[in-house]
DNA sequence: ACTGGCTCCTGAGGGC
DNA sequence: TGCCCTCAGGAGCCAG
């Protein structure tokens, strides 16, 4: 593993747009808000086949004339009851949604023509998104949700015990479980960085060897980050017609992420980074065991 | 059942 | 100034 501290720390990620679940609840909010209850599709054009798999040749046909009665989101996916029919959106890292203001761009993949004139675009220029079809009255039945773990924000779903019984035994770094979304969902990979920083949790330490006090204490930090995250997003104002639309609301509150090499907020130490899992990690050796 | 590794894609950033 | 190379990342999928 390859460890870099103070000197030749490789560049930080510049990720203002990566959408995580926080990200994607703002979209959702944003979007529910710009189509209200009333908002019917006229049309469906799809200017390629595929995004990070295929979109059904028949979505556009199925979904013609449909009211769009909700927007929702269970993980990252963002789930379009379009009365009948379902629309499964995954933003992967660059996917965007705006309102059409004439202003072409590249990697405009999807335009949603509403009957009222207006037209939604979907950018997406990594082609890492999704846009599937569901069944809105059997969603969990689709096979992208029909192995997610629990909500990360519902108390009922997502609790110590939970965590608990699903680190017992497992060899895995506490960081790649806690990001695999059988196990909860939503915690990508900056929240991840950031909760085990909080929870005083070395993100390389196996999950089976994290006490259960620990792990509980590491339930809550989960929640708070992505909660705050959530509230930050809710606070800037999002604009539609603005291209991407992002204004990095979070990111002035990290205290781990993107600052390998730098001063530890808490001790003052040089932060570690590494790649963990395929994932690069960022984690103060000092205050996280 | 677990675990680790590969893959998709493009823009940004660094080196020269 | 500009070109070229490397890399990051969500998560499905596959192999051991």
């Amino acid at each position: 593993m390859a460890v870099f501290t103070p000197l030749g720390v490789p560049k930080p990620p510049q990720h203002a747009d990566m959408p995580e679940l926080p990200e994607v609840d703002t979209v959702r909010a944003g979007l529910t808000t710009l189509l209200g209850t009333g908002a019917v599709i006229a049309r469906l054009e799809c200017r390629r086949p595929d995004l990070r798999g295929p979109i059904p040749a028949d979505l556009p046909a199925a979904v013609e004339g449909h009211r769009i009665l909700s927007i929702t989101r269970r993980a990252k996916y963002l789930l379009w009851d379009c009365d009948g029919v379902g629309l499964l959106n995954h933003l992967g890292m660059t996917g965007s949604w705006r309102l059409d203001d004439g202003q072409a761009r590249d990697h405009d993949h999807i335009v949603l023509h509403l009957s009222d004139g207006r037209r939604l675009i979907y950018r997406d220029p990594r082609r890492f998104g999704r846009l599937d079809r569901y069944d809105p009255a059997a969603a969990s039945a689709h096979p992208l949700l029909a192995n997610l773990g629990p909500e990360p924000l519902d108390q009922t779903q997502f609790h110590p015990a939970h965590l608990i019984a699903a680190c017992k035994g497992r060899k895995t770094a506490i960081k790649p479980l806690i990001m695999d979304q059988r196990i909860v969902v939503g915690v990508g990979n900056i929240y991840a960085s950031e909760a085990l920083f909080r929870a005083g949790i070395a993100p390389t330490r196996a999950a089976g060897r994290v006490s259960a006090q620990r792990l509980t204490t590491l339930v809550e930090h989960i929640r708070d980050v992505l909660a705050e995250a959530i509230a930050a997003g809710g606070s800037t104002i999002r604009d539609f017609t603005q291209a991407g639309g992002s204004e990095g609301y979070f990111q002035a509150n990290f205290r781990v992420y993107g600052r390998g090499g730098e001063p530890c907020v808490t001790c003052g130490r040089p932060l570690t980074q590494a790649v963990i899992g395929q994932r690069m990690t960022y984690w103060c050796q000092t205050c996280q065991r």
